[in-house]
DNA sequence: CATGAATGAGTGTTCATTCAT
DNA sequence: GATGAATGAACACTCATTCAT
C-alpha cells in the first residue's frame, strides 16, 4: 500500500482517538499525515470513504491480533483464554487507539452482504471456536453472535473502561472475569 | 423544569435519533422545538452543554426504566431478570430512541468525580443488587462495575443488534441469554 | 425588497461587469455588498439562484428602460426610433453594466413556460409595435422574434462595441443605423 | 502544428461545448486529449492562454467557413447570400460546437491592435464585399463593422436561437430574413 | 519531452453563536 | 424573556499549476 495512504489512515486513527468523530476535519488529517489536503482525495473518494476504509483497515488488524497465537490444536479453553487476553492486551498496549476509546463502533459501516462476508472471513477462527464448543456439548446451544456478545465483548468493554480510568481492573480481577465469561457460555 | 427547556431536550433527542450526530444543527433543534435559535442559549451554554445535559437527561430516564417494577423484597434472580428485561424492552419499545440507535454512547460525556457520583446515585438499585448477591455468597466477589459489564451490558448490546437487524434474537434465545448472564456472575 | 438583497444583486451585477462570469466568487460578492458571506444564503438559495434572480432583475429593468417614453399614440416609426435609442442610451449611460459588456446573455437562464410568459409580459409593448406594423402592412410578415433580431438586436450589438471601444459610432452613423434597421423590417 | 497541441485544442472545444465554461478542468482536457496534465503546459502558458488560442483557432475556422464558395466574380448579392447561409449552416451542421451553443462569445478574448489585425485579415473577404458594395453605390455609406452588425450578425443570432430551440425558423422565414438583411444595408 | 503525483489556495456552502429589537 | 437576522470561521472538496522522475 502506498506510503502516503498508510500515513493518512494512521493519522485519521490517531486524531479520531484524540478528538472523537466530530472533532476532526480533512485539513487536520492532512496536517497530521504530513500531506496536502488535496492529496487525501487521490487515495480516498471522500471523507466517508476514508472512514469506511479505516474501518476495514482496523477490523482486519483487530482480527489478526485476536487470533494471534491461537492454533486449532489447543484445547478450547486455552484458545478462548488466549483470544480474550489478545483483546485485552490490544487495548492496554495502546495498540489500537480507536478500540481503546470506543470510537471504533461509531465509524460509519458499509452495509450489505459483502461486508458481512468480509467479517465472517476475518473472524473465522472465532466462529470455529464456538462451533467446536457447541459440537462437543461444552458450550450452550446459542448463535455464535450471542456467544460472542456474552464472552468476548466484555473483554473489550472492560479493557476500555480500565484504560480510560473509569475503574481499575487488577490482574486477579481480570482472570476472574475470564472465568466468568467462560461460565457464561458453558453448560452447567 | 421550564417547558421550553424540556421541548428543546426532546427535540434534540428526536433529531439525534433521526439524523444522527452529524445531521443536526442548532437551527434544526430550534425549529423542531418550536423556539427561536437564540432561545436555546437561554437554557444551555452552548451546543456541548446541550448535549451533556441531554446525556444526563437520558441517563436518568434510563436509570428509572431499568429499576421499574424492581423491589427490595423480590428474590435476587427475579430482580436481575426484571432489570435485564427492562433494558431489553427499552430498546424494543422504541422508548429510548438514542439508545436504540447506539447514538447515546457517542454523546459527549462530562468526566470527573461529579459525573461518577451522579451515576452511582442513579444506579443505586443496581449496585444494591450486586452487593446483596456478593454478601449472600451467590455472586462472585468482583467489583460491581465488572459484574455489570458481565451481566447487564450484554442485554443492551444484544438488544441493539437485535433492533438494528444485525441478527435476530428469538424469545427462547433471549431467555437463554439471561441465564447465561446469570451464570457469568454466580458462583459455581 | 430588503435592503440587503438589493445590495447583493447590485454588487453581483457590478462584479460580473468587472470580472466576467468566471471571475467572481460568493465571498467577493459578499465583500462588495458589505455583508457576510453567509448572509447571501438568507436571500438566495445558492449561487445559481442568485444568478437567476439577477437575470430576472436586469430583464425587468431593461424592459422598463426600453419602453420608456413610448406611448401607443405615437406613430410607428417614432415608437421604433425611441425604443432603439433607449437601448442605445442604456449602454452609453453605463446604466446597465452587464448589458454593456455582453455578460448578460451568459447569465444562466431558467427555462420553461413560466420564464417565457414573464418575457412576453415584459416586452409586451415591443410585440405590440411589431403586431401593429404587420397589421398595417408596413412591416414584413415575419415572426416578432425575427423582426426583433433584425431591428433591435443591432442596437444592443452596436452600442456594446461602441462602448467597449471596438469601434466608434458617430451620431450620424447611429441615425443611419436606425434607418437601416427600419429598412430591414419594412416592406419595399 | 504539433499533433498533441491540436488534440488538446480539439478536446477543449469538445468539452467546452459539452459541459460549458464552468464544467471543464485542465485534468479533464488532459484526459480527453489523451495526454498528461503537465503536457498541456508545454504548449500553452496557462489556462487563459489555452482559451485564447482556442478562440483564435475557432475564429480562423469560422472565417474559412464563412467565405467558402465565395469568389470575387460572383455578383454582390450572391456573395452576400452565400456568406449569410454559410454562417447559418455552420450552426445547423453542428460544425462548430462552440458557436452553436453560444459559448464562443464567452471565451476570454485578447484585446488590442494585434488581435484587431488578425481579425481584419481573417475577414478580408467580408470587408471586400462591403467595400465593393459601397463603391458601386449599392450599399449605404457606413463603416464595414456597422454593415456587418446589420446584415451578418442577425444570421448568427437567428441560427443560435433556432438551434437552441428558442424558436423555429422555417426555410421561407430564413430566406425572408436574408432579404431583410440585404434591405438593411442597401440604398433605397 | 512527457508524465502524473502532489500541492495549497480557493470554492460554494453551513452553522454555532451573538445581539439589536 | 424571546426573537431571528446577521455573522464569519470552518467545512469538504476542487483544480490550476509545478516538478521530480
Amino acid at each position: 500500500m502506498s506510503d502516503k495512504k498508510t500515513r493518512i489512515l494512521q493519522a485519521t486513527e490517531k486524531l479520531l482517538a484524540m478528538y472523537g468523530f466530530h472533532g476532526i476535519s480533512m485539513q487536520m488529517v492532512a496536517k497530521e499525515a504530513g500531506v496536502a489536503a488535496g492529496t487525501i482525495y487521490r487515495y480516498f473518494e471522500d471523507k466517508d470513504d476514508l472512514l469506511h476504509q479505516l474501518h476495514d483497515h482496523i477490523l482486519s488488524h483487530v482480527a489478526n491480533k485476536i487470533t494471534q497465537d491461537v492454533s486449532d490444536e489447543m484445547p478450547l479453553k486455552k484458545r478462548f483464554r488466549t483470544m480474550w487476553l489478545n483483546i485485552w492486551k490490544m487495548a492496554n498496549q495502546e495498540d489500537a487507539p480507536l478500540i481503546n476509546r470506543g470510537q471504533f463502533e461509531n465509524l460509519p459501516r458499509r452495509q450489505g452482504q459483502e461486508q458481512y462476508q468480509l467479517e465472517q472471513k476475518l473472524f473465522a477462527k472465532v466462529n470455529q471456536l464456538f462451533d467446536e464448543g457447541k459440537a462437543s456439548g461444552q458450550f450452550k446451544q446459542l448463535d455464535n453472535e450471542i456467544l460472542s456478545v456474552l464472552s468476548l465483548e466484555p473483554s473489550a468493554c472492560l479493557a476500555r473502561k480500565h484504560v480510560n480510568g473509569v475503574f481499575n481492573v487488577s490482574d486477579d480481577a481480570r482472570d476472574a472475569a475470564i472465568e466468568a465469561c467462560w461460565d457464561a457460555i458453558t453448560q452447567h
